[in-house]
RNA sequence: GGGAGUUUAGCUCAGCUGGUUCAGAGCAUCUGCCUUACAAGCAGAGGGUCGGGGGUUCGAAUCCCUCAACUCCCACCA
């Protein structure tokens, strides 16, 4: 295949694509070789791509596309997640739309509307994943209701059940009035929020105008008061032992008690009483046998309990009753006040306490093994500092909170007898058996039962995702699961580390008896380049999709790997997406040389020019060789280092800088055939196989112009794609070759800027003498040559002062030019300058091996290492002085 | 209120368990160049008292203490 004169990532990206899929090249089955998996952590079904999940995918595409090109068997299995609260919200608002009501709606017909949803408006996300490059087995893309996922969630609610660790009760939960359920815990964003603090009159029933008062930040919720606590030990309240307080506006009668969980100093001292609202309150009206008085309905409005405010939002409510405190001469005070309100993760909503009935995951036992896998190293954290975090959770871990008010999930496998009682059951006819066993009654038909009527937290089915995605639930002991299971990298966000990570480890142990995965690569956070999170409100994320087109996928996947270290967020600056697609540019421009070289010297695969190009390869070419197979493969070294530490930028840095300067400003260079002459065949096979292995390097993470390149450099049959090719293992490097490269490299460049302030283009050849000494790169002569543009060479030990100096650490070079354009005084005020520089330093390496103290605790080898500075420094020196000398 | 983390060039970040005059990289900037792969490029250059202060040490960006700023997580104070 020829390549395209210009690069055009979006000419290639989409064809490439379809052809790993057409030839099902991500697709995997176990075989003999070692698997590499990698579950997807699955986007809401409805969602759509932001810059977080190019981070994401990028880096999972990264880690799963190097797997397959070094032996393994590669896995990456996509899906997308219910995402109950989310998509419910999203299909009621649609419904909405069109008119209709959920409540008008039985469960059957809404989830009716919300499949046809899912169907219509689910999986982009996944679709646009493929814009991405990202190189997942689509054969195997699950979605958490899927019937087998559902199945396998209802299956271990049923287990956990059975083995008491799962119950039901009533409790003080976290609801969240917009979307109308329960939440868990971790669903409850606290935020700082500017409030107020009223100060409440109530009056002592009996009295002569006494009051005592309560300061509140929710003066709404009187309606729902039965006491007014305060503390046993302070002096303002002892009077008022055995006495009752009348609500405000409400004139209920409620008595005041003493408990010690009120501060003293806090407020006035005084607290109201709100068992349905409050949880600290719940506990103390618990403690004193007090009345519970729900206030509210399940949406957030006033309820018809105290007959005041009924059908009004709890908001609204706090505004009015504020102005008819005042009214009635009940209200003290105001005062501005910051408080933390809880907040729905996932609606926004202001999160109302409430006691309800509900189902609980006990945790502690569950923890256990969890913790102690992280704790141990058995899982990794990279970054390590997120095992302080999951320490923390894990050590005073709370109940999980698993039912939810919803019909969008798995619902509730218990079944309610008639006369009281519940079974849990994977199925409505052993439900069946079981309650007839239950109550005795074998008459009881199937329509007697009734079924819990809500469904599962989300979590629930997804913290089961490494396992069920394999079926592990459902058939243990299958060939998927024993294969791909445990899985590798789970790349993902630290904010879910307690929903996800740390309950998937749980899940585990408790249905693998192992972990879920090796590692996790927890990444940070896109931030614009002010570093403001991005958000819709804002307006300050981009359009993946808009930025693929722009600068390729190819680019867009650069950018974001150049800058990107696990657990640090990422300032993403479009800037970064345009270098990435400078660096596609760059690797295709290089092509294009080398085949330049190719077509001038082959044609359909026949030598034109036998004589010249059979001619033996010049020894500039042949050294150049030697030199950047070391160079190669010390980057390849180093590369599996970053990956093994999972420095994917550094990695990438590394290939960037061998491709760019190293392979691009050098050896291509050092290669190129003069003007108007032919490549050598020798040398254009090494180019083309440098070139090869190169891009083999780079593919995981420039996937596309990599393997549009990667058939250009030969004829390849279909089959035959960089994707699963495989990379050679990396050979040591030859420290010696290339150090003795960089001195020559460093002559090339004192001989560059010699040219420069002597105006002295590159077609004028230069005349070199050298004082030879041992760090005098003989050997990559051949190449100085040729890239410094000399005409010869020549060892000397007398010199000319008038000629132009340079030294390369030890070994002092000359040119011999005439007196035109040469400043003899800036000359030696520069050698002065390094002559006060190099005394310095030298002064300061005597000064350590001189102290007693260095040379006797220092380890050998930097002592030595000094000892080899001192002796440089020496030579250095004398080279300078005698340089000096000459001038003056 | 607890806990963790961050602070190094204009920007984004490397600098591992103290040891090259160690102060680095990429990008950006500046100066030359349209040199027949690439101006999405080439050749060069400048730029930082490693947040402040103190200490340990022969030696500190690196270890300790302290102060400051920022970020995140956890927590039931009305």
């Amino acid at each position: 295949m020829k390549s395209q004169e210009k690069y055009t990532p979006s000419a290639i990206e989409g064809k490439w694509y379809e052809e790993w899929i057409a030839k099902g090249l991500f697709h995997s089955e176990p075989d003999e070789r070692q698997p590499y998996t990698i579950v997807i952590p699955p986007p809401n079904v409805t969602g759509i791509l932001h810059m977080g999940h190019i981070l994401n995918n990028t880096l999972q595409d990264v880690l799963v596309r190097r797997a397959r090109m070094t032996g393994k068997n590669a896995c990456w299995v996509p899906g997308t997640d219910h995402a109950s609260i989310a998509t419910e919200a999203k299909v009621v608002a649609r419904l909405a739309e069109q008119g209709i009501s959920k409540n008008d709606l039985t469960r059957e017909e809404f989830l009716e509307h919300a499949w046809r949803w899912k169907e219509e408006h689910g999986g982009i996300i996944l679709k646009q994943l493929r814009r991405l490059g990202a190189s997942c087995d689509w054969e195997r893309t699950k979605f958490t209701m899927d019937a087998d996922m559902s199945e396998s969630v209802i299956k271990v609610f049923v287990d956990l059940f059975n083995k008491g660790l799962i119950y039901r009760g009533v409790r003080m939960v976290n609801w969240d009035p917009a979307a109308q359920t329960a939440l868990s815990d971790e669903e409850v964003i606290h935020r700082e929020q500017q409030g107020k603090l009223y100060y409440l009159k109530y009056m002592v029933e009996g009295g002569n105008g006494e009051f005592l008062t309560v300061a509140t930040t929710r003066p709404e919720t009187i309606l729902g008061d039965v006491a007014v606590c305060v503390n046993p030990g302070d002096p303002r309240y002892a009077a008022l032992k055995g006495r009752r307080v009348i609500v405000p506006l409400v004139g209920r009668s409620v008595p005041v008690i003493y408990d010690d969980y009120v501060d003293i100093e806090f407020g006035t001292g005084a607290l109201k009483i709100t068992p349905a609202h409050d949880v600290n309150d719940y506990v103390i009206g618990e403690r004193f046998g007090l009345e519970v008085i729900d206030i509210f309905n399940p949406d957030g409005t006033i309820n018809d309990k105290v007959g005041m405010y009924v059908g009004e939002d709890r908001f609204a409510v706090r505004e009015k009753i504020a102005k008819e405190l005042e009214a009635a001469g009940l209200m003290q005070k105001v005062e501005d006040y910051v408080n933390k309100v809880g907040f729905s993760e996932r609606t926004g909503a202001a999160i109302e306490p409430r006691l309800s009935m509900q189902w609980f995951v006990r945790m502690t036992s569950l923890a256990e093994p969890a913790l102690r896998a992280v704790m141990d190293e058995m899982i990794r954290f990279v970054p390590a500092k997120y095992k302080n975090t999951y320490n923390h959770w894990m050590t005073g871990i709370k109940d999980w909170c698993i039912s939810r008010q919803l019909w969008w999930g798995q619902r509730i496998p218990a079944y309610f007898i008639p006369g009281g009682g519940y079974v849990v059951a994977e199925t409505p006819a052993e439900a069946l058996e079981l309650a007839r066993a239950k109550c005795g009654d074998s008459d009881l038909q199937l329509a007697d039962l009734r079924q819990d009527e809500d469904v599962l937290d989300t979590w629930f089915s997804s913290w089961l995702w490494p396992i069920s995605v394999f079926d592990g639930v459902r058939n243990p002991d299958n060939a998927d699961i024993k294969y791909y299971y445990p899985t590798n990298d789970l790349v993902t966000g630290p904010d879910i580390i307690f929903f996800w990570v740390a309950r998937m480890i749980m899940s585990g142990y408790e249905y693998r008896g192992e972990r879920p995965f090796g590692a996790v690569y927890f990444t940070g956070i896109v931030r614009d380049k002010q570093g403001r999170k991005m958000s819709k409100q804002l307006g300050n994320s981009p359009d993946p999709i808009e930025l693929i087109e722009k600068y390729g996928a190819d680019g867009v996947r650069m950018g974001m790997m150049l800058s990107t270290s696990a657990g640090n967020d990422i300032m993403f600056d479009e800037a970064m997406c345009e270098q990435g697609r400078n660096f596609g540019n760059k690797i295709w421009n290089a092509w294009r040389l080398v085949e330049s070289w190719r077509d001038s010297i082959i044609e359909n695969g026949k030598l034109k020019i036998e004589n010249e190009a059979n001619a033996e390869q010049p020894e500039h070419s042949r050294l150049a060789g030697e030199w950047f197979e070391a160079a190669l493969s010390r980057a390849q070294a180093e590369i599996e280092a970053d990956f093994a530490e999972y420095r994917i930028s550094d990695a990438l840095m590394t290939a960037y800088k061998l491709f760019w300067d190293d392979f691009s400003g050098w050896y291509l260079e050092i290669v190129k055939p003069a003007y108007g002459g032919v490549i050598d065949t020798a040398t254009l096979e090494q180019a083309v196989g440098f070139f090869e292995r190169l891009l083999q390097m780079l593919h995981p993470f420039i996937p596309f112009v990599t393997e549009e390149l990667w058939h250009c450099t030969r004829e390849r049959s279909a089959e035959d794609c960089i994707t699963v090719s495989q990379m050679v293992a990396s050979e040591p490097a030859s420290a010696e070759v290339l150090a003795r490269f960089d001195l020559m490299r460093e002559a090339v460049t004192a001989l560059r800027a010699l040219r420069r302030t002597r105006n002295i283009p590159m077609r004028e050849a230069l005349e070199l003498k050298v004082v030879v000494d041992e760090n005098y790169p003989a050997e990559f002569v051949p190449v100085l040559e040729k890239m410094a543009g000399l005409s010869s060479v020549e060892a000397v030990s007398d010199k000319d002062p008038a000629w132009e100096a340079f030294i390369v650490k030890t070994t002092q070079y000359y040119v011999p030019l005439g007196d035109v354009g040469f400043d003899r005084d800036a000359e030696i005020a520069k050698l002065r300058e390094e002559l006060e520089y190099q005394e310095g330093f030298l002064a300061s390496v005597m000064k350590k091996l001189g102290n007693e103290r260095f040379v006797a605790s220092a380890p050998p080898a930097v002592v030595a290492g000094e000892q080899a500075k001192r002796s440089d420094a020496e030579a250095r020196i004398a080279a300078l002085n005698e340089r000096l000398d000459s001038l003056q």
